[in-house]
DNA sequence: CACAGGATGGAAATCCTTTTCCTCGCCCAG
DNA sequence: CTGGGCGAGGAAAAGGATTTCCATCCTGTG
């Protein structure tokens, strides 16, 4: 006898049942007086001493058992195509801020843009049963990735699992986007405005969602202004926006440059002083995303904001509406952007004017 | 019975009962021989038998219903400062790949250095049982926070779970830590050989025992070159290195700037060029942690190199080790930096060797 | 020939909640 | 006066694996 409360005391943490006993209801009291949402009613008087039990054994409810039963666990996930590029960092502190204060936590998979490494996370994520998944980036196209993506999609709703995107992909997801349109064609106007007429768009791969509304947004600025449109495309990293950039100059090279996003930008501007070419003087460069850090580099860049850790929060939000309230709203919610001039931009000089 | 039938094929997962039944064994035997680290003899054909029927009905273990079991669940956490942080970012993307390449997933929670966020997110942790929790970044003292993390860590340890830490802190746990000193000593060497005499270091918060080795480094090689000492400190931030430098500036003013982070690197050649300060001609500026992008700021910057995803991945390995083999060992192990030099480190000018 | 002990398999307990289904009074409308 | 319905509470099932404990059957040994 003794020994067994030595034994509890010492060892166990504190179940459902110890709350029971020592408020003397039943399991099934005690669990209903601990949930709000139950319905089931519960005289006050016995609320308030298995509330006391509970508070003075410090009683925490078991979240494996809790999973077990309800079939979900108080988890979210976040997938990305890189956590360590400074975009989808700060979408993820973004998301996981938002999941902790309403009591989830967050896992983050990194898929280094691998469809494969993508797939089998959310192949994970799926039989985990985690309660909803944000897909921050845009889909990774490829030959059975839309199929399987899809039967993964199907079984997380299977199991009442919630989805939301963070970026425009072919799946009718509910979705929470940055006005990438909009902001191409904020930035490109700009760049008219400075007097540019010969004016390139470097865009990241073609089957990537966000890079065909940013090209959208180049192409309605430039044909309003009568200006023949120039696309290149190149990956979505620096060594892409540097081997880009290379193939742009040259006879008939652009006076400016738009590259659908800052990673890119980076490598272009490294080029461009490789090669002793100056910004915003020779030619001017503009981004898009507003990466933190674009402060320290040479010449600071001008780019689109994006509200990067803003939109990680609306998707947990948005999560936590499909999870909470059936939400079933499959709309596309558009996040505005705004244009940040800084000094990678500039008035064309005579000599490019003239040829 | 047709009903059934139809109900099982098209809605459920399949479970281990279905497999058992498959193959005409209990669930006894089914779970056994689906362990490979059962140690309890499975007949082969049974076992083959097993097998074909979990491959055939696609059967996945239920990780919810096995975490109630073992009380443990396939995950692991990593506690950092700031997720968005370079440094940060790095070591997660090194430790979320090493996870899932055993099978778990990693759940990343950003404290933002608020040590109540920190200790909020590890009670989660320990409240959901993961199997171990890597610290990335030192200890944040203050008043309860030492008793209640340490309340927490024998918490996870009594029902199993791993601790290891990837910056010294005063808990000893196991550790897989950069080589603070070698490193700062390393780097303040290379200022002294440039010419350097007038060297002063910016630290990190005094309470941190990171910015204590690092201290530490820089104080062994100047005094034995016989160079006097000094060091102010400031937070680990961008603003904190700008913050620190100004109060370097002015009369008797360093020719060269040791910093403990390249983030606070970062605000201190922004404060100098604000000033119009050349960097390196009027006064030369080191890092340390060799952050991604260093080579794409103006100028570049010479700093040590820590191997973050590495220690990522360390990190997990270990963690691994304690879990699998039961590894007991609190050493810490130490890992190689390396100096890396660029452009913000130069020979002292003239008026400053003079001054 | 008897028996210790290993190989093999199964029944049932366990992990801890949540959620059916039931009771049991009691009050009110018909 | 009686059946319907509501407030309150409980017993037991469910959720899906792992892990005791046995129960057999063999085989080698003394």
């Amino acid at each position: 006898m003794l020994k067994e409360r030595t034994a509890k005391t010492k060892r166990r943490l504190p179940v459902l049942s110890d709350v029971a006993r020592q408020a003397a209801v039943s399991l099934t009291t005690a669990s209903r007086a601990l949930d709000p949402d139950n319905d089931h009613p519960v005289n006050g008087s016995t609320r308030a001493r298995v509330l006391a039990a509970a508070t003075k054994l410090a009683y925490q409810p078991n979240p494996m058992a809790r999973a077990l039963r309800t079939r979900r666990v108080p988890t979210i996930a976040i997938v990305v195509h890189d956590v360590s590029d400074p975009y989808f960092a700060e979408v993820v502190r973004g998301a996981t801020a938002a999941a902790s204060a309403r009591g989830y936590l967050t896992v983050v998979c990194s898929s280094d843009r691998d469809p494969m490494t993508e797939l089998r996370y959310v192949e994970m994520l799926a039989l985990s049963r985690v309660s909803g998944v944000i897909f921050a980036g845009g889909g990774l196209e490829e030959a059975h990735y839309r199929t399987r993506m899809s039967a993964y999609a199907r079984s997380i709703a299977h199991y009442g699992g919630a989805i939301v995107a963070l970026a425009p992909r072919s799946e009718r997801w509910p979705a929470e986007v940055p006005a990438n349109r909009t902001g191409a064609h904020m930035v490109t106007e700009h760049l008219l405005q400075l007097g540019h007429r010969r004016i390139a768009m470097i865009s990241g791969p073609q089957t990537l969602r966000t890079s065909g509304e940013r090209e959208l947004g180049y192409l309605e600025a430039v044909k309003a202004a009568g200006v023949k449109p120039v696309i290149v495309r190149s990956d979505l990293t620096i060594a892409g926006g540097a081997e880009a950039i290379s193939r742009l100059l040259g006879e008939g090279a652009p006076t400016a440059v738009f590259l659908a996003s800052d990673t890119m930008a980076l490598g272009a501007l490294w080029e461009l002083r490789r090669r002793g070419i100056g910004v915003p003087t020779d030619i001017s460069v503009a981004g898009f995303d507003d990466i933190p850090g674009l402060d320290f580099i040479h010449p600071t860049l001008t780019t689109v904001h994006v509200p990067m850790a803003e939109l990680g929060a609306a998707g947990v939000a948005r999560l936590m509406r499909q999870l909470d309230d059936g939400d079933k709203n499959q709309r596309t919610e558009i996040h505005d952007v705004q244009l940040v001039i800084r000094e990678s931009t500039g008035k064309p000089n005579d000599a490019n004017r003239a040829g």
